[in-house]
DNA sequence: TTGCCAATTGGAAGCGCTTCCATGGAAGCG
DNA sequence: CGCTTCCATGGAAGCGCTTCCAATTGGCAA
């Protein structure tokens, strides 16, 4: 059975010292003797003692707890690689640093997700939140959430949030601009485009690059057209065919992530095309299956897991610093655009 | 900034009731009249009352808290679709349960990875772990963390496990046979097979399905030829050439997980090879890359999202229930073979 | 020497909850 | 009617830690 575990008082009288002189140790206090202190950690190690998180929190009011929240539809996504990247750095940022992340899958769109979002803060005691799209451009809800003093950082916001609170990612509109230029280079001239989600803002930089991309060659609205997916592949399965029905005839396909590119490379297949041959294709974020598929993808990388990482360097240092009103900070990564076997001349 | 939290003792306060009366109510505890019970919950609405998980776990003992423990490399594999699924199960069944699951990504082969999955005891106190494989096969690490009275349910155990400890999965053996059957059936008599990771017993259970239906037609060691990867992609891109290479010839590629098996699908593209035409390759769990590839991967289904969500019930119901000491439980769960197009007449 | 300040340490209070034990009243029984 | 038993409730203690404030020391300027 559970034997009992040793607690701070354990370790102040085997270290000969109070128990408020232990816990300045521990908490890296200043005003400490070098001999003390190493006393006390020797007793700690003797002992094998571990400090209660439960009654930190509830002496400190630090919980040293974070969450991760993301919207993916519990039912239909089990796998996005964007989200299941951004949480392992997530929690390879946290081991170092001695938090923990709850993660935590709150669907979008439900009347309730503000409500369940804030309730980290409330029920878990949670002192900071990562937000991940769409929630890291819901500008409303991230106040909500400073206003009860619990910090933020999102994750490739695209919108207003982006300026105006913490954040990590990559620069998308210039991601897509990148790709398409590659593209034209290519000589494509009449494109289909698969969005995102509605909300998804970063997802819409894409297609803002995109289109900027076509208006440095005098192509406009008439030149391309543009449908919704929803992110997964079986959404870019539906809107392939739709795009390659469409009367433009366009000889490329850009997708705002890649598992929609995946969809419309199999949408493709099953139509008899050969790819790039009959028709180019490129995908956004450089995730496995961009490797995965046959032919291989052209994409854009990002550095999904870094961001995940750099959220949580940022939000514990928003935490423990004492700069506590310093502007909020952005930080960019870089994009690069991985040409692979689906894009070719036209 | 936050404003501060009601507490019990207002609760306490405003329903008219002592601070243990409160207390009663919040835990189903019995004895407390019904018109009471309504006039406390009344009140804890009227003040938007949560009860602080700290104080709780330290009065109580009790911290509500689990972990999922896997072992990916956090490197290399930043989107196995296994564990993300079991994940994604084990949050839901949390969901409505009122525990938290600690996600934890503890790599395996280092030394010290015992105990960092026992410190999650110690450290967190974590009162109960769930264990994917390899872990879950790791009867002397099981032990420990029983020994330090932390339940534990175990994923998909393969060897001794399976009879001794709580767990769940599907009969990794039936399915491995199954799949193999219908290879037999299309005619194939020479084989390769990658395996998974040593110490990955229920992925060499697999294989053992595999060995005994073949033996049932009278074919054995000569027929076969067994590589092990480490259940990614690339390694399956690796090792299909080496089993085509092999003397034997093999028909059939029959791999251990459905990574490994689009990694082979794609070696063969690279080959030149029409598959199922010229070789029929196979995989196991049905993950989301099993449909992406072309052709969609003949595979085994296993229902991992609920294999995820079952286990944390599992682990509570052991947690709260009071049948300390009842039988381990190993909860399996249906298997099907899952016939797409990568598997042809020989 | 005297006074003052910084450095170092400890005492005490209390975070918000549960658990143990005591209390008073209603109900059951011969 | 006096006894035990059960139910409903409350008082008090204390989980293991941090924070506030007081006490003690030594160094250094006046």
């Amino acid at each position: 059975m559970r034997t009992k575990r040793p607690t701070i008082d354990d370790v102040a009288r085997v270290s000969g010292v109070a128990r408020v002189t232990v816990s300045r140790v521990l908490n890296g206090a200043p005003n400490v003797r070098e001999e003390v202190r190493a006393r006390v950690m020797q007793a700690v190690e003797h002992l094998d003692y571990k400090v209660n998180p439960q009654a930190r929190g509830l002496a400190g009011g630090a919980s040293r707890l974070l969450a991760f929240v993301f919207a993916s539809d519990p039912e239909n996504d089990p796998n996005s690689y964007y989200e299941s990247a951004l949480e392992l750095g997530a929690l390879r940022g946290c081991l170092a640093l001695g938090y923990q992340v709850l993660i935590q899958n709150v669907p979008n769109q439900t009347p309730d997700c503000h409500q369940r979002v804030l309730d980290l803060i409330t029920t878990q005691r949670c002192e900071g939140l990562i937000l991940s799209p769409p929630y890291s451009d819901d500008v409303a809800l991230i106040e909500a959430v400073l206003a009860q003093g619990c910090k933020v950082v999102t994750v490739s916001p695209g919108g207003a949030a982006k300026n105006r609170f913490d954040g990590v990612g990559v620069d998308d509109e210039a991601g897509g601009y990148d790709l398409t230029r590659e593209l034209l280079r290519l000589g494509h001239r009449r494109f289909g485009f698969i969005a995102g989600l509605e909300g998804h803002l970063s997802a819409d930089l894409r297609l803002k690059g995109f289109q900027r991309a076509l208006g440095e060659q005098g192509l406009g609205e008439g030149d391309y057209a543009v449908v919704r997916g929803d992110f997964t592949f079986r959404s870019g399965t539906h809107l392939a065919p739709k795009l390659l029905d469409h009367p433009l005839a366009p000889t490329a396909l850009v997708c705002a992530n890649d598992d929609m590119a995946a969809g419309a490379l199999s949408a493709a297949h099953a139509r008899g095309l050969t790819i790039p041959r009959d028709l180019s294709i490129t995908g956004f974020d450089d995730a496995p299956v961009a490797a995965i598929v046959w032919p291989p993808l052209t994409t854009v990388h990002q550095p999904v897991k870094i961001l995940g990482q750099r959220a949580v360097e940022l939000l514990i240092a928003r935490l423990t610093g004492g700069d506590v009103a310093s502007p909020p900070v952005f930080q960019q990564f870089d994009h690069v655009v991985v040409s692979r076997q689906t894009t070719a001349p036209a």
